[in-house]
DNA sequence: GACCAGGCACATC
DNA sequence: GATGTGCATGGT
């Protein structure tokens, strides 16, 4: 396979190379990572979990079982303490209740139907979603983020006003359906998007830099 | 001290 | 349907 978007990833491998995501021991913790990371800094949300690991709370049905003030306190480095923990108890009561907090029961369903699922739990939005599916369950599908739209925008690529899933079928119509390309390049975009795209870009030494439209970035920002 | 970070839901027009 | 706002901590 062989265009832009190919040669995008291209780029970005070979100059940063595999990325390891994503950062997290098990499946579960991929799913307290997703929630807790929602538009923060994965610093803090690393403390969070940290916090979880010490008590023993990560696995679903004992986590499940944390009162809902002992949960904030626990998360509350990872700021929105008080409705991410709400967030994670809807999820944690569809994993409970519906699959008896067994992962690999709720992973073994067809991704269509279980991403409709995820997304029907109040405060799991499409990238949340998507990267539970990926990184958790081990489905071939696109995680599109901030860094992901401003990347793609800046070089003229999709429109400013490209919404979250005219993004996902841009990449999924010219990738194949690979887990682990996914997997690598939602990683790499957020790994240049960190360096070089960020409010301020600071395109210079940017492995996409010569893949930019005459006259530099293009401006509209989110 | 301002600005930012791997979103999402809800109010209002 | 589009746009605006609240949610909160910790690092630069």
């Amino acid at each position: 396979m062989s265009g832009l978007l190919q040669e995008v990833y291209d780029r970005l491998y070979a100059a940063y190379g595999p990325q390891h995501w994503w950062p997290a021991q098990t499946p579960f913790e991929v799913i307290v990572g997703a929630v807790l990371v929602q538009n923060t800094n994965w610093k803090n949300v690393e403390r969070a979990i940290g916090n979880l690991r010490e008590a023993g709370l990560l696995e679903p049905r004992r986590l499940a079982k944390v009162p809902l003030p002992e949960l904030e306190e626990l998360i509350r480095p990872a700021g929105y303490y008080r409705i991410k923990a709400r967030r994670l108890r809807n999820l944690l009561e569809l994993i409970v209740r519906r699959y008896g907090g067994l992962l690999e029961r709720m992973f073994s369903r067809p991704l269509d139907a279980l991403r409709e699922e995820l997304l029907g739990v109040p405060g799991i939005g499409p990238e949340t979603a998507d990267s539970i599916l990926l990184y958790a369950g081990g489905f071939p599908t696109f995680v599109v983020d901030t860094y992901t739209h401003r990347v793609l925008a800046r070089h003229g690529w999709i429109g400013f006003d490209a919404d979250y899933y005219q993004i996902k079928d841009f990449f999924e119509s010219q990738l194949e359906a690979n887990v682990q390309l996914f997997n690598e390049y939602h990683a790499l975009l957020v790994r240049v998007g960190k360096l070089h795209c960020r409010r301020q870009p600071k395109c210079s030494g940017c492995p996409l830099e010569q893949m930019l439209p005459e006259g530099g970035p293009l401006e509209p920002e989110e």
